[in-house]
This record gives C-alpha cells, sequence and structure tokens, in this order.
DNA sequence: CGAACTGTTGAATAAGGTCAAACCAGGTGG
DNA sequence: CCACCTGGTTTGACCTTATTCAACAGTTCG
C-alpha cells in the first residue's frame, strides 16, 4: 500500500467563501469559540469551505503543511504508519474538532476522509498571520493543542496497559462523550469506520474487536443495531469496565 | 498504592531566585529560547528555583495545577493510573524539557522525580500573565505543546503496532536523540530509570525488557556497560529494527 | 441471483506475561 | 578482608491473551 499524496485519486474539491458563522453547525464547539465579534469577522475572511469525498486524503506525512481548518461535517481518521504498513490510528476528528497544525512546516502523519467531509478551511500563511495577531485565537489553539495532548496520553494508557475488552469500552465511553458534546446525545452511537479501523485505533486485530463486541453485547452491557449503532445500556458496567475496576472481564 | 499529593514525604524544597539566565545550561533549549532580552528578564522575574528529591511527586492527578517550568537538572516521569495500579508512564522529562501545563486548571496525571531535580518553577498566575502578554512566549508554547503531541502520537504507534524488541530500539534512539539535543552526545547513554519504569513506558512487562536488551546486546547493536549505561554500537542496525524494516527480528 | 464486502466465529499458534529461582554489584559490618 | 545482605536484574518454565489463518454468514448492489 503506497500512500503518497493525491494518490487516493478520488478527492473531489469545492473551495468557495463559508456561510455565515452564526449559522454553522459547530459554531459553539469549534476554535471559533472565545473569539469576539470582529476576530470571528476576520478568521471568516481568510476562511474558505472545502470538500472531501469518502476515502481520499487530505494530507500525508513529509507533505508541506497546508490543511489547516475546522472539520464542519463529516468523520477523518488521523494515522501513522510503519514501513511494512502497520498502521495507527492517533485520533478520529469529528464535526467542530480542529485539523492540522498550524506550527508546523510539514506533515507527520496521514489523514483520510471516512466520510463525505466539509472543511472551514483556513489557508496556512493567513492564519499564521492571524495568530500572530489574535491573542485569543493563538490562546484557543493552545488550549485545544493541551486538550489533544492529554487525549493522546489518556490513549498510551489504553495501548499500553489496558486489554482488549477495557480497549473497546473505553472506546464506545469516547464516542459516546464526543456525541454529547456535539450536542447529538439521546440516540445511538453512529460508528463511521469499520472493524478494522477501529482495531488501528485500540492496537488490536479486527477479530479480536469483533470478539470483544460480542462479548459486551452477550453481557448486555450495549446492543449492536446495525452493525455501526451501538445503543449502550449500561453506563456504568461500561465505565467500571473502561476504568479497569472490573476483576473476571473475560 | 495510594498516590495523594504530598504523600511521597521526602521532598525537600528550595525557593530563590534563578542565577543569570546567560549561565543556564538549558538556556538554549528551554522555552526561553526565541524571547527577547527584555521579555526573558521579565520571565527571569517571575520564576524561582525548585528542588525535588528523587522519588518526591511534582504533582498528582485532579491537583490543581501548581507546578508549570523548566528542567534545569535532574529527570522526571510523567505518568498515568488505572484503578487496580497499572501504569503507563507518558513520557520522561529531562533537562530543557517544559513541565506542566499552563491552560489547565487541574492536573490529568502524575509527575514523579526519578533523581534529584532542579526546576526553573513560573508561579502559575505570573506565567499566565506572561503567556497574555508576550506573544512570543505563547507561541513558544504552541510550538512545544505541538512537539509533545507529536511525540505522544508516535508513542501511540509504538504501544500499539510495534513488537516488543522495536519498542526497546526506538526507546534507545529516542534517548540518544534527546542526549544529543542537549549537547551531551558522543558517550554512553544514561538510563536515569530502572527496567520496570521502561516497561511501564513501552507497555511492557520488565522481564519482557530484560530479555530484548539480552538480545540487542547478543546481536552485537549495543553494549550494556553497567546495568544503567547503554553504548549504541550499530546505529543503522537499531534504526531498522525500530522503523520495523527488519524481518527476523525475533 | 450471485459477486463482493464486511463482519463473525472457530481452531491453532505465537508473543508476551506471570511466577519463581538464580545472579550480581554495591554496600555494611564483623 | 571477606561474609552477608539487599535491590535491581537476568533467566527459565509455564500460562494467558490476543493474533493468525480459515471458514462461514449477512448485506448490499449490480
Amino acid at each position: 500500500m503506497k500512500l503518497v499524496a493525491g494518490d487516493s485519486c478520488a478527492r473531489h474539491e469545492t473551495a468557495a467563501a463559508p456561510q455565515e458563522c452564526a449559522q454553522c453547525a459547530v459554531r459553539e464547539i469549534a476554535v471559533c469559540t472565545a473569539l469576539s465579534a470582529p476576530e470571528l469577522e476576520r478568521l471568516r475572511g481568510i476562511a474558505v469551505t472545502k470538500v472531501y469525498e469518502p476515502g481520499s486524503m487530505l494530507y500525508a506525512a513529509d507533505e508541506p503543511a497546508a490543511v489547516v481548518g475546522t472539520v464542519v461535517q463529516g468523520t477523518i481518521k488521523c494515522f501513522k504508519l510503519l514501513a511494512d504498513g502497520r498502521q495507527q490510528i492517533v485520533g478520529f476528528l469529528f464535526p467542530g474538532d480542529f485539523v492540522g497544525a498550524p506550527t508546523q512546516e510539514t506533515m507527520r502523519g496521514f489523514a483520510e476522509a471516512l466520510t463525505r467531509v466539509e472543511l472551514c478551511l483556513f489557508p496556512l500563511p493567513s492564519i499564521q498571520r492571524l495568530i500572530r495577531e489574535m491573542p485569543n485565537l493563538q490562546r484557543r489553539l493552545l488550549t485545544l493543542a493541551g486538550e489533544d495532548l492529554n487525549l493522546a496520553q489518556e490513549w498510551m494508557l489504553l495501548l499500553g496497559r489496558k486489554t482488549a475488552q477495557e480497549r473497546l469500552a473505553t472506546f464506545l465511553l469516547l464516542l459516546a462523550e464526543k456525541a454529547r458534546v456535539r450536542g447529538v446525545a439521546g440516540g445511538p452511537i453512529d460508528l463511521p469506520m469499520n472493524r478494522s479501523e477501529i482495531a488501528d485505533y485500540l492496537g488490536l486485530s479486527l477479530e479480536t474487536v469483533s470478539r470483544q463486541f460480542t462479548k459486551l453485547k452477550n453481557a448486555g452491557h450495549i446492543r449492536i443495531e446495525h452493525n455501526n449503532e451501538i445503543t449502550i445500556r449500561n453506563l456504568d458496567g461500561l465505565t467500571e469496565i473502561a476504568e479497569g475496576s472490573v476483576q473476571g472481564a473475560a
């Protein structure tokens, strides 16, 4: 599997000035929060909307940094690769999340659209100028980076020390929490990724992921609506498993 | 194992204004780089020196953020814990590294001094004011956060997808690289942590770490001077193993 | 209806973990 | 000076968990 940028060809780009921010679905949770009205207006001034089709690459490692912006719709997977193709997904990005690293010259990993993705894209030179001129924006980015770092470290704990069952429970709770923040709680959790991608996020094989799904289902902790829709039936039980407080979780 | 802050009692604190920055050993690599002379002077104005004895806790999870500063001497381990005591070390901090998260209200993990540690400490309210007033400082922190995030994701790749042998090789190369940046390259690599702590960093058991040390030694890639001093004899070979380009690394 | 996916389940295997014993260096004190 | 202790480390034997390989089932889509 070669992964050069632009090689997965299905990229379909639309570039246009974005809608009014007030109508934006992720206005309250994205970088934009904590900006004053005039600041927000300046940010909108440099933004362009860009759409990626499912399966298309947003960026690849060693490319010059270019894609920096906010996910408005869809899901992205960010991942790292080893020489022989082993893959580790380092994060899924949902609406409201920030993509790319404005302080980096070149990308250190890969990003691919899992679904149709709509981005509110900030061209690098412009956003770097705004960062320099708008302390609020820089501060917000620093806060976001801190949260990302903490999440990454939480995931190091998962990958280094949790069992397969604990990993899957943690994953489902994370998705539920992210959905809650986006304001789409209540209903079943939508899984825009397949078993193999969950496996690459949890450091497991896809078969193990499947087996653990079955176990959680049989234990009554979750219901599997369709393969890509999960309902949490026992939040406390799932939480206990995720925290590692359950002994015979075999 | 209870881990409340201040419970590991051997903490011995000295608080005093730091020396001239020009004489500081880590002046060129710490946050301080990229500050103008007057900015540096302001930062020095709020700094105090603090010393931690080996084994003492710098901070614990859920504590209000307090310790924020630069490591001047010694080594710190930062880690996360599960309810049953399973531990994952999320990073070792060496001279020049930045400790703590100035944007966080409460700590999300633990930090403990492995050796005698000397810190150039910035009291939280003061550093937060300086961050607001000095864009250069904020920008530098953002860059550092980005590097930390990338390293954390690189470690997710290691924990999720690398074999025991690949993990140890990667670890040794990381230590060598960090020593190089600090300007203490050339000689053997100093390991301020024991096998059990290496294991908790690599997501392995201490026995597996020990076995992999022996294998790398027998393969002629490293020499073990004392248990805590390693010389890399074959940098290319070690790099190939770390990258996963070696097949029969069993 | 059949092809192509994606997901599930089963059996065999391997990598690493666990438990336990031996080892080794550095210190202590007779 | 040397026996003895002690903590960290190494090594061995066995066991467990998750992986691998393989077959099978369920959906979706032409």
